[in-house]
DNA sequence: TTGTCGCAATAGTGTTAAACTATCGACATA
DNA sequence: TATGTCGATAGTTTAACACTATTGCGACAA
């Protein structure tokens, strides 16, 4: 039983003529006369009565038809289902984002996905490296912004822009007057620390850890936000990724004062991953794109396309 | 797209492996591959995800195969339909019978049939030969059971049984007491006839024509048993088919007196007809067994089967 | 890095199935 | 008896589909 043996048997039984139903079909007489004689020898009922004045469907046939119709209806919706789907950039599209990039990123980037896919609603899981990876390979995510390096089997990446890390100091740190530091200084000083997990309080460690490796783990944060008042109330200092440091950017950004490292500038550098093979690949693109269109402070382009 | 393309692409789904979803589908992996990859050509999405540790449905692949899973359930039934319909001898049968023989048919007739094909109730239109050809030939009705000659084109026919014309009197007349009439005697007498239209009126002058005309058209039944009550009230003298005159037939049998003819004994022949090509030959053949099935007083079987 | 394994994709080939044209046969009409 | 219509059949070609064999890619172990 084919679909096509199906349409066959329908023109028939509207048209009640072989002739015009092969006509209809766009194929000729006997191919719809033998394709409907192994149609009923298949299902082994006689579907229509062939007189010399008029073809009719037989009581079962009847029946069968309609089945048919049926059967044609919901193959014709698969193709709906395909065509309204085949629109990349439609539909729910889920983002994992690391938690040191959200707060400042999604604002925009929401912005500029509204402009460049209307039709593709984010679904934002915030979320550290780890657990996003997880859920990127489960199938649950289907893109994740996080920090380089990050290189996984079966997964692929591209760099889409780096930012500086800044220090960060109390109003009232001695260094708080100066342009620069170098990063050399830090030794001896308490440095605030993201909680384990978080990627940047590794991209922190790395950038500073040939100066300082503080012993004291009890000063840290679960965020950048919570960083950000423990420095303002001058319980050390810290190192923020630029994005966080922008004006407006936190609840006050006069609370703490950032300042610049001396070449060479630590930075870090977030991607975006996906798994290989990934079938949106044009709303991969966008988000790339429209993250690279947001202008965070200090951050420089990175990457391909 | 063909039905064999969505059973695969439900396969894959459900297997998320090409190769196990060929075995079960009895095809080899190439063939399953090739055809998933058709399959999405033609929709133009990609259905699956493949990497190399699984593969996974697209969002939109998955809505395309709970789609797929629809048509083929649909496409199922047209199987289970055209099963459950394979028996000819199940499902209504529209019957016509000419009213000079539904009556002292049928109740036979119908105890037959649910003996011979219990599944399949009967559908009777009484009417004259005229309507039911014409029905017949409309689809309205699927057999009908009429008297000799009928000949159409597009309809075939098999006779069943002849029966015996038998002149009736009233319990008063001249002939009341005789066992057999000559059909010249008719000559002068005065003859109630059925309505025109009816074919049995047809049987009875062609049978008697040659020996009385009657003149007066005024005295008329519209049915045997009318006929019958006119004859008991001594309106005039009539002849019935034999089947009305059995004992226990009509209310009451012992209204009237019927008496044979010398032979050559004239007869009516009744008929099954169908239309050329009929799809049901086994409830034709039924219908047609249990008419002779049913013992009519002085009926003797005609045909082949 | 270098095998090796697993799995899907591709190449090449044969067979089935479905299309076509041409013709037949039955029936109805002139 | 001729003629036309219409569905069935015959014979042929083409296209679709399945097969085996092989490749290519990625993951994992040595």
């Amino acid at each position: 039983m084919t679909l096509n043996e199906l349409r066959y048997a329908v023109a028939v039984a509207q048209e009640r003529h072989f002739g015009r139903a092969a006509e209809k079909c766009f194929v000729s007489q006997p191919s719809l006369s033998v394709a409907i004689r192994k149609l009923e020898q298949e299902l082994g009922v006689t579907l229509f009565e062939r007189s010399r004045a008029e073809v009719r469907p037989t009581e079962i046939g009847q029946r069968v038809i309609e089945q048919a119709q049926r059967v044609l209806e919901e193959a014709g919706r698969v193709k709906a289902v395909a065509r309204e789907g085949s629109d990349q950039l439609a539909g729910v599209l889920r983002l994992g984002v690391i938690p040191t990039v959200a707060p400042y990123l999604l604002p925009g980037l929401t912005l500029q996905l509204r402009k460049r896919a209307p039709a593709m609603p984010l679904e934002i899981e915030e979320n550290m490296t780890a657990r996003l990876d997880e859920q990127l390979r489960s199938g649950a995510l289907d893109l994740i912004l996080i920090a380089l390096p990050f290189a996984e089997p079966g997964i692929e990446t591209e760099a889409l822009y780096e930012e500086p890390l800044r220090l960060v100091v109390p109003p009232v740190h001695k260094w708080a007057g100066r342009k620069r530091v170098r990063r050399e200084e830090l030794a001896g000083e308490e440095l605030l620390l993201l909680s384990m997990g978080h990627c940047f309080r590794d991209n922190v460690l790395e950038a500073c850890s040939e100066f300082s490796r503080p012993a004291s783990h009890g000063k840290q944060g679960n965020s950048i936000e919570t960083l950000r008042s423990m420095v303002a109330s001058g319980l050390g200092i810290s190192v923020f990724p630029a994005c966080a440091l922008a004006p407006g950017q936190g609840r006050g950004d006069k609370m703490v004062k950032a300042i610049d490292f001396v070449a060479p500038v630590p930075v870090r550098q977030i991607a975006l991953a996906w798994r290989k093979g990934y079938a949106r690949p044009q709303a991969l693109k966008a988000v790339a794109d429209g993250v690279r269109a947001v202008k965070l402070p200090g951050a420089r382009d990175l990457g391909r396309s």
